[in-house]
RNA sequence: GCGCUCGUAGCUCAGUUGGAUAGAGCAGCGGACUUCUAAUCCUCAGGUCGCAGGUUCGAGUCCUGCCGGGCGCACCA
């Protein structure tokens, strides 16, 4: 139970006690204290008496013996002021602790998280860095936290572009098409595709026939198209181990996946009574979504030309999560944009009685990359950034500085850090912010390791391992005495609240935010705080504290997904 | 037109079911390396929290109405 959580169990009991009824003591951390509790306030209005006599009352029925002293203060505020042994004692535990004090969860449950999602024959853009990024976050967070989680990455495999592409994979010929894509020049050949699609109406007779080839299973068609798949999957494997992110082949589940259930998907929504033709198409309407004439709106499930659209296929998609890999909870790491069509889909799926509690899904959304003018960077609206060009730029930077900053370390060890430090930066810089706002895409500010970034905390964590490197080893007991060293074991003692955080909300910046403060009282405590020349008590203490900063600065930029070396 | 979303310091952003004096970083001023990594730290300055009402002991936070930006609104995904 993390210090904060014990707070709150201790004086929630007292709250009970005198509110007949579970109250939360609204525990946070405090200007005034090392915490404060706001819960008297609430419940002083709710029973009709002055707050700090109520707060008075609950600091009386608290049992704070041996853990904290508190007081009232200003308008019924419960000031918490920990006391030195528990502080040691605490920080103690967390230090023979492989989990740093984070709690196995007590419901794990199984957790299916969609993210990634790239197409297939198309680059993976910045967009994709978002859900990449996040998603990936998100899995080793809440699989941390003991959840069983299974990732998927919901690939666009299929549907109608596929025909110009196949043509055009048949026009320049398997090995030429084949070495195109490897080489991650994925938007050429889909660019290349579409203008020969545009310009050539025999090229697009081919095209629309070969559409049909493969959704009618031609083995030929089916067989070139499996080309394509492989040959994507492999570039988007590299791009992955170029991010750091993990993903696994067996991640990808693409649309395709999907086909065969579709029939049934769309029979079972029938049998049901939701299914209603409308202008030719089957569609079903579910409550509370309108058109633009205020009509209802309706998610079409099967075209009015009998093919099946992206909602069909995310149907089938829902359904099976729930109903064959029993996910329970279901999160969908997707662009803001996507909000809408997301809801319909739960709807639909709640409407047609597989998504039921204690089952549910959420959609997680993030904001849309812009660019420098502030407009929505798109892939096919002209020069989007590639993602793979984008991590080598910050790789190379990275570089350039460690070249400069740290000429004695040797040339593989300086490669390592550089992708440490490049790649940590563009994921710090999409991770440490609240993702539903848009994102105005800047490399020099992502690429800027000074402030609130990922290189800061990879240099703290060099600078805690440079210490402990030259300390050789330690036994001692946590005595936290000076006013710097208590300020960083508080922060200390706060990883595992700023973790369940994330695992409950799914906002990753919770964490940064955690691990940014935790860096900056580790080196206001290196400024105030002499380790290695300190009398032996008060070395081995200290030390304690360095080594407990290194693993929880580690740990915690490995939930994010970032790599923190021993030396910078 | 309807819906969703965002609006906080010059710039980029935090702000935990409504809590004490709205906080960081960058940029700017001025300081600190014979001392465990200066990719650092300290100081100063910088605000009508888009606007106007409302709810109450208390509103950046909740409600209503405006203003402004973005996105979405039937067979592309």
């Amino acid at each position: 139970m993390s210090l904060r959580d014990l707070l709150s169990a201790r004086l929630g009991a007292a709250f009970a006690t005198l509110a007949g009824e579970p109250v939360d003591p609204l525990i946070q951390r405090s200007a005034h204290a090392d915490f404060q509790a706001n819960g008297a306030l609430p419940l002083a209005r709710k029973v009709q008496r002055p707050a700090r006599e109520v707060a008075g009352e609950v600091l009386a029925a608290a049992e704070l013996t041996g853990l904290a002293t508190g007081e009232v203060s200003g308008p019924g505020f419960i000031n918490l002021t920990v006391l030195p042994d528990a502080l040691d004692r605490m920080v103690a535990a967390m230090a023979v602790d492989e989990r740093l004090g984070v709690p196995m969860t007590q419901d794990p449950e199984p957790v299916i998280v969609d993210y990634s999602g790239p197409n297939v024959a198309k680059e993976m853009h910045v967009g994709h860095l978002r859900s990449t990024i996040i998603g990936d976050c998100l899995v080793r967070v809440l699989r941390f936290a003991g959840h069983d989680v299974t990732g998927i990455s919901h690939t666009g495999d299929w549907g109608t572009p596929f025909g110009m592409l196949l043509e055009r994979l048949v026009e320049i010929g398997e090995a030429a098409a084949a070495h195109e894509l490897s080489v991650g020049d994925l938007d050429g050949f889909y660019k290349a595709a579409r203008l020969r699609f545009d310009s050539d109406p025999a090229f697009a007779d081919r095209a629309r026939r070969r559409v049909v080839l493969l959704q009618g299973g031609d083995a030929e068609t089916l067989r070139l198209w499996r080309v394509l798949v492989a040959e994507s999957q492999r570039y988007f494997m590299a791009v992955n181990e170029k991010l750091g992110v993990l993903l696994t082949e067996a991640d990808y589940m693409g649309e395709s996946f999907y086909n065969d259930r579709l029939a049934e998907v769309v029979h079972e929504l029938d049998g049901l009574g939701l299914l209603r033709p409308s202008d030719g198409a089957q569609c079903v309407f579910p409550a509370g979504f309108t058109g633009r004439d205020g009509g209802p709106f309706p998610m079409i499930v099967r075209k009015r030309d009998g093919g099946f659209g992206y909602s069909a296929t995310d149907l089938a998609a829902i359904r099976y999560r729930i109903k064959e890999l029993k996910g329970s909870l279901i999160l969908y790491v997707v662009g803001a944009p996507q909000s809408r069509h997301l809801r319909m889909v739960f709807a639909v799926a709640g409407e047609a009685g597989w998504l039921r509690w204690p089952v549910r899904a959420q959609h997680v959304a993030f904001g849309s990359i812009l660019g420098e003018d502030g407009r929505m960077l798109k892939s096919r609206a002209g020069r989007a950034v590639k993602l793979s060009e984008l991590l080598d730029e910050a790789v190379s930077r990275a570089a350039a500085l460690v070249a400069e900053k740290s000429p004695q370390l040797d040339p593989q060890e300086r490669a390592e850090i550089a992708r440490a430090v490049g790649v940590g930066a563009v994921k710090y810089a999409d991770l440490s912010t609240d993702m539903v706002k848009d994102y105005v895409f800047d490399l020099d500010r992502m690429l800027a390791f000074t402030g609130d970034t990922a290189g800061y905390l990879q240099y703290t964590h060099a600078r805690v391992c440079s210490i402990l490197r030259k300390a050789g080893g330690f036994t001692g007991t946590p005595s936290i005495v000076d006013p710097a060293e208590r300020a960083l074991a508080l922060e200390l003692l706060a990883f595992p609240d700023a973790v369940q955080e994330v695992a409950d909300e799914f906002q990753p910046h919770k964490l940064t935010g955690h691990l940014r403060g935790l860096a900056v009282a580790f080196t206001a405590f290196w400024d105030a705080c002499p380790v290695l020349r300190a009398s032996p008590p008060v070395r081995e203490s200290r030390l304690v504290l360095c080594d407990l900063t290194a693993r929880t600065l580690r740990h915690g930029l490995d939930l994010l997904g970032i790599h923190a070396p021993q030396r910078m």
